[in-house]
DNA sequence: CATGAATGAGACTTCATTCAT
DNA sequence: TATGAATGAAGTCTCATTCAT
C-alpha cells in the first residue's frame, strides 16, 4: 500500500500545476510570482519543497516528458511487429497533438531550444531524453530487419534521427501556425517514408 | 547612391553585436546589461536608437533570419531545374550549418519555440518567415511539376512543410546533442526523399 | 536531589549547541536554519522550548558567560591574599584563551559590541555581567589594603575597570590578528602593572 | 583644481549618511532598506554606485576609520618629543570621545567583533589597521628610546599592544555602561603607565 | 546622439514565526 | 514535545526604462 506522505502531495500538486507554465513561458520566462498564482501557495511554501527554482524546473521537465516518453514506449509495445509499432507511434502523436499543444508544445524541443546555448545542466537532462528516444526507435527497427520486415539497407540510426526530427519539426511548425494540419502533414510523411523505405513489399 | 547616416550605421552596428546574444539566450534572457556589454555603449544609446528592447529584439530577428531568406532564395535561383535547387537548397544548409551553430541555431526555430505560447508580435513575425519560405518551395515544387520534372501526384504544400520541419528538426537536434551528425543524417534523407519521392525517374 | 526533567534535558541540550554560533556570528548573523543545523532540531522545537529566537539568545550568552565568571570567581576565591588572587586571575585567562578563542571569543565583549547601539533587553544583561565583574575585582582589592598587601593611594574602582578593560581589549587584538602573543602581551601588562603599582614593596 | 564629478559626489554623500549606520547595526544589521532611508535614494541607485552591499561595507568601513587614524597621526607628528606624543594621543581621544560614541564607537573594534569568526575580506582591513596603528606607536616609542626620553629596557612592540588594547577596551566598557568615565579612567591609567613605565625620571 | 545617474518594479531567496498534527 | 509544512515580511540584487545634461 502506498500511502503519500503530505510533501509528495504537495510537490506532485506543485508540479502538476506549475509543469505547464514552465513548458509554454520557459525556465527564464516563468517568475516565483507566476508560480504563486498558479499554485496559491506562498514563495516560503515552494522553496520549502523544492529547495530553488532550477530544482522545480528540473522536476517540471521530467513531469512534462515522461507521458510523451510512456506514450513512445507503449506504442512501440504494441503487438505486431515493428511496421505496426512505428504506425502506433505516429498514432500516439496524432491522437494527442491537441493535448500536447495545449500544455504548451513538445517539452524536450522547447527545452532543447533554450538551455543549448546556455544551461549544461538542463541540456544534459534534454540530451537523456533524445537518446532514450532515439535508442528505442533503434531497436524497434533492428528488430524488424531481424525479423525480415524492414529492409536491411535501411540504416537504424540514421532513420530514428530523421523520424524524431520530423516529430519535432512538425510540432514547431504547427504551434508557430496555430495549424494543427501542418504537424499531420508532416506525420503523413513519416508514414509514408515507413511504407515506401522500410517495408520489404 | 544611398548613404547611410551615423544614425544607421550605429543601428546596424547595434543589430550586428546584440543579434547572435538575442538568438543565443533568447528574448526574456537577454538582459539591457549583456546589450550594454557587448556593444561598448549606454542604455541611453540603445533606447535613443531604437525605442525599446522589443523594437530591437524585432530588429535582430530580421536581421538573423535575412542571411537565411537570402540562402534559400539564391538556392532557389540556382539554373538547372527544380530539383538541381532543391538540392542546392540542401547544400547551402550543409555548408553553413556551423556558422548557424555558432550563432546560436535557426532564428525561425528558436523565436517560433520561446514565443509561440507568450508574444503575438514575434509570433506573426516567424509566421511571415514560415510561410515566406514554404511558398518558396511551394513554387519550386510546381514548377518542377510544370516542368516534368517532379511527379504530379506530390502535394507540394505538404511536401514543402515537411521539408521545413525537416531542417528545422535536424538543427533543433544538432544543437542539443552538440553532434552535427544528427543535422547531416537529416539532410541526407531529404536528399533521399527527393529523388525518391519527387524525381521522375 | 533535583533530576532533570526531559524538557531541561532537551534545553540544556540546545544551548550548548547553539551558544558557540550565537558567540561567532552574532545574534543578527545567527538564523534559526543555523540553529536546526547544529541542533538536528526542528524549528518546532526550537520555538516549543524557548518562544523565540530572542529568549534562545539570552539563555546562550548566560551559558557563555557563566565559565568566565565562575573562572573569575575561583581565581579570586584562591587563598593566600589579594594578589596571588588578581595573579590567579590572569592565569585563568592565559589558561583558557584557546579554549575561549575557539568558542568565538568573550561573549561579554562580543554581545557588548553588538547591541551597544541597538538592543536595550541584551544591554542590560552585558551591563550586569561588568559590573558584577567589577565589583568582584574591586572587593579583592579592597581587602588587600585592609590587609596591607596593596596600597592605600589605589583606585579600587578605577583599577578594576582597567584590568577588565585590558583584558577585553586583549582578546580583541589577538582574535582579530589570529595572534595569541597580543593576548599574552596584554596580560604581561597587567602582572607588571599589579606588581609595581599595586604590591606595597 | 579638483573638481568632483556627480559620481564622486553622489558616492561621498552616500557612504557619509550610511558610514555610521553600519557602524551602529553592524554590517549584517544593516539592511538595504536601511539604506534607502538615510539616503533616501533607491537600491538600484546604491548598487549603481557601489555594485553590492559589500563594497559599500568596505568604503564605509574605510571613512569611518580615516578620522581616527588621521588623529593618531596628528598627535604622533605633534612637536615636542615620545612622550608628549603620547599624551597628545591620549587627549586626542578624551577629546574625541563623544564623537566616538555617537558615531557607534570604534569602528575598528567594532567590526573585529563582527568578523573575526565570519568574514575573512573584512577582517584582512582590520589587521591592516591594527598593524598600522600598532607601528606608529612603535616608532614613537623607538625614537623617544633613541631620544633618552624613554627607557631602553621597555619593549616597544608590547607597549603598543597594550595601549591600543586599553583604548579600545575602554571604549567598548563606557559604551556598554553609558557611562564615560570607563572610558577617562582608562586613559588615565595610560597616561600613568607612561609617566611611570616609560619616562625616564 | 550618447552618457551617466537614477527610478520603481520585480527578480530569487531567506527570514522568524506559527500551528495542525 | 516535536515535527512538517506553511506564511508573510523582508532580505539582496537586477530589470527595463527615463531623462537632464
Amino acid at each position: 500500500m502506498s500511502k503519500k506522505s503530505k510533501s509528495d502531495r504537495t510537490k506532485e500538486f506543485i508540479i502538476e500545476q506549475v509543469a505547464p507554465v514552465f513548458n509554454k513561458k520557459g525556465y527564464v520566462g516563468t517568475a516565483l510570482s507566476d508560480i504563486e498564482k498558479v499554485t496559491s501557495l506562498t514563495k516560503g511554501a515552494i522553496y520549502g519543497n523544492f529547495g530553488n527554482k532550477n530544482k522545480l524546473a528540473e522536476a517540471c521537465y521530467e513531469h512534462n516528458i515522461r507521458p510523451l516518453q510512456r506514450g513512445v514506449h507503449n506504442a512501440i509495445s504494441t503487438t505486431g511487429g515493428a511496421l505496426a509499432q512505428l504506425t502506433a507511434l505516429l498514432n500516439f502523436y496524432r491522437t494527442h497533438f491537441d493535448q500536447l499543444a495545449d500544455n504548451g508544445g513538445c517539452p524536450l524541443l522547447n527545452t532543447a531550444i533554450e538551455v543549448d546555448d546556455t544551461s549544461p545542466l538542463m541540456k544534459d537532462k534534454v540530451q537523456r531524453s533524445i537518446l532514450n528516444w532515439k535508442n528505442e526507435l533503434c531497436a524497434v527497427i533492428r528488430k524488424g530487419q531481424l525479423d525480415d520486415e524492414i529492409r536491411s539497407v535501411v540504416k537504424a540510426d540514421k532513420f530514428s534521427t530523421t523520424i524524431i526530427a520530423m516529430i519535432e519539426g512538425g510540432i514547431m511548425l504547427a504551434k508557430a501556425m496555430d495549424d494543427k494540419i501542418y504537424f499531420l502533414d508532416v506525420m503523413d510523411s513519416i508514414e509514408f517514408k515507413i511504407n515506401n523505405e522500410l517495408k520489404i513489399k
